[in-house]
DNA sequence: CGGACAAGCTGA
DNA sequence: CAGCTTGTCCGG
């Protein structure tokens, strides 16, 4: 920061000279004329402060008109301002504004370069009602980094010969297509189809993939910017390919959009407010009149309610899934065998190749239980949910709380056994029945390329999904836990777990093959890998969503934080809306679709104090 | 958010 | 009652 005495000849009647203002740099204009000059150009801003909303009138200094930055200056603009005694940045929200009369105007100290374009932040706009969140935090995604003065120039059109997959073809004919491919299908053909009609943004789950889609679209010729890291190339022209905040980032005669990996939850923003790429997308694609293409394994339900479904062939679709061993636990002999069946034995010794990538997941506080006699789960019967043992050994159904003794409902045995461990153990386990070293993988262990030559067998929680890039096998100690999970999308989440491992090992025409130890080989999730056709998973779904009414049959919100039970309260008790809790000093607020969701949580004043509003509930 | 200012708490 | 903490209000 320059030194400096700009503040010198203000004549705001409120400031004394002890003021503390923080030394401007020579810049001359910051203070309010005692008249405003006619024409004096006043623009509307809405400071980059965190929990502050309100937009302030500024003042742009007059030189600016001269020497450029004033013409620079458009709604969507970066600028820097004093607001209440400090410097803070934001943004040109409205351009030649009537200031509300009687306030005392300062002018903008600085303009720090381009932000977002007025479409941009009429979709952050849209966005922030939708998820029913402050609007700063996604105009901060919307916006460059680092100041931006001008653009790079235009990259010339390329020309691109026709896709020979007639699906990308097709795909990018209809205004939205679904189109579900096998795990380990290419889409880069979606994305020169989508280049072949101007400036496409493409969207992945993770920044590695969108950065190794980026360097493929590279090396075919392609002007391509990655939006991490290339806001201005980005604006300039050309294909923009990006992770989930790329949704929000500038493209310049946008044609085309396409989402890969549309049912992947790192779409999600976690903090509130939880917008979610794949939505977004799918609207700035709307607003625009463009074509706009998801495309998953296994699309989610909000995805197959919105678009076309295109499928592929039985056979190709076939051959890009891996073949899934179903080690069905209930044969094992209840009584000795532990977490590790013995059918593991060879595929932990190599026998069907290195590395073998084993998943035991502790996420979730809940033990799962099996009848020590008949091998079955401990289950509610009215939930369908795994039930837990508390202290004094009786039996908690999670979802309601409900006890009750600890009787298995098979068999009547009292015995049961506890299939929760820890994955250390379990390590030491599997060291055990492999015979050779396995390494535990967390979220800090170092994974060279190509492997760790010493361990062919690793173990770890799903992050070790996202550790390891190939595998021989992957085995699911434990998937009932997933199966079973007291959450909305538990069955969509198993589904992404073995999409995962589906790309690690490879289709079946490559050999690939997954093991999944389970008590419940008929879960229509396994089904739908055994048979490597996920339309089976649909209809259940679909059925149970209906009948508990959650999405996407309805519109969630989850509101909770210390005022929650005022906002509540407020909410009075809305046309269609239902209102459900307190469950851990949380709320559900559910409506019949999104339109009255958002508009029902506009309506009321929010109390002060840390209130957090979770539209699509991700833990719901 | 973070500064300003007001209203409560403490201690010699 | 100064000096400090805690709370509430508000910014152009």
């Amino acid at each position: 920061m320059a030194g400096g005495t700009a503040d010198q000849g203000r004549l705001d009647l409120d400031l004394t000279a002890t003021d503390p203002l923080p030394a401007e740099p020579a810049v001359g204009t910051d203070s309010t004329p005692p008249d405003l000059p006619a024409g004096s150009r006043i623009v509307r801003v809405l400071p980059d402060v965190a929990a502050l909303e309100r937009t302030f009138d500024y003042l742009v200094p007059p030189i600016w008109a001269d020497d450029g930055r004033g013409e620079r200056l458009v709604v969507g603009s970066r600028v820097r301002m004093v607001l209440a005694g400090r410097r803070v940045g934001g943004w040109v929200v409205e351009d030649n504004v009537e200031p509300p009369p009687g306030v005392a105007l300062r002018s903008l100290t600085k303009s720090s370069g381009m932000g977002p374009s007025p479409e941009v932040i009429e979709l952050v706009r849209w966005a922030s009602h939708r998820w029913a969140g402050r609007l700063n935090g996604l105009l901060g995604t919307a916006s460059p980094p680092n100041v931006v003065e001008s653009l790079p120039p235009a990259p010339p059109r390329p020309t691109i010969p026709p896709a020979t997959d007639i699906w990308a073809v097709r795909a990018l004919e209809v205004p939205r297509a679904v189109v579900r491919l096998p795990p380990g299908a290419d889409v880069t053909p979606l994305a020169t189809e989508a280049a072949r009609r101007g400036d496409a943004l493409i969207l992945f789950p993770t920044v590695p993939a969108a950065e190794r889609m980026a360097a493929r679209l590279h090396e075919m010729g392609l002007p391509v910017s990655l939006a991490q890291r290339q806001w201005a190339r980005s604006a300039a022209g050309g294909l923009v390919v990006g992770s989930r905040a790329a949704a929000l980032a500038p493209v310049a005669d946008l044609a085309a959009v396409v989402v890969v990996d549309e049912h992947d939850e790192a779409y999600q923003e976690e903090r509130a407010p939880t917008w979610h790429a794949r939505d977004i997308a799918a609207e700035r694609a709307r607003r625009a009149g463009v074509p706009c293409v998801f495309t998953s394994p296994s699309p989610s339900l909000e995805a197959l309610g919105w678009g076309e479904l295109m499928v592929p062939s039985r056979t190709g679709e076939r051959n890009g899934w891996p073949i899934l061993d179903l080690h069905d636990r209930r044969d094992d002999d209840p009584v000795r065998s532990g977490l590790l069946g013995k059918r593991l034995v060879d595929v932990l010794r190599g026998v069907e190749g290195d590395p073998v990538v084993c998943v035991l997941n502790r996420r979730g506080r809940s033990r799962l239980l099996a009848c020590n006699a008949c091998g079955g789960l401990v289950r509610c019967q009215e939930h369908q949910v795994p039930m837990i043992q508390d202290d004094e050994d009786t039996l908690v159904c999670p979802v309601d709380d409900v006890r009750r003794p600890q009787v298995c409902d098979e068999c009547g045995s009292t015995r049961f056994k506890n299939l929760r461990a820890g994955v250390a153990r379990v390590r030491e386990e599997l060291e055990a029945l492999a015979n050779r070293p396995v390494l535990e993988v967390t979220g800090d262990t170092d994974i060279p390329d190509g492997g760790l030559s010493e361990h062919a067998v690793y173990v770890g929680t799903e992050a070790v999904l996202h550790r390891v890039d190939s595998a021989a096998r992957v085995v699911f100690l434990e998937f009932d836990q997933e199966l079973l999970a007291p959450r909305m999308r538990a069955a969509e989440q198993s589904m992404a777990l073995l999409i995962r491992a589906a790309r690690l090992v490879g289709g079946r025409s490559a050999g690939g093959r997954i093991v999944v130890q389970t008590r419940m080989p008929e879960h229509e999730v396994l089904q739908a890998v055994l048979h490597a056709d996920p339309g089976r998973l649909v209809e259940p779904e679909l059925a149970r969503r209906r009948f508990l009414n959650l999405p996407p049959c309805s519109a969630l919100a989850r509101v909770s934080g210390q005022p929650a039970g005022e906002f509540i309260a407020n909410l009075g008790s809305p046309v269609g809306v239902d209102l459900l809790g307190p469950r851990d000093g949380a709320w559900l607020v559910r409506a019949p679709d999104h339109d009255r969701l958002s508009e029902v949580l506009a309506a009321v004043e929010r109390p002060k104090g840390r209130l957090r509003i979770e539209v699509d509930p991700p833990r719901a």
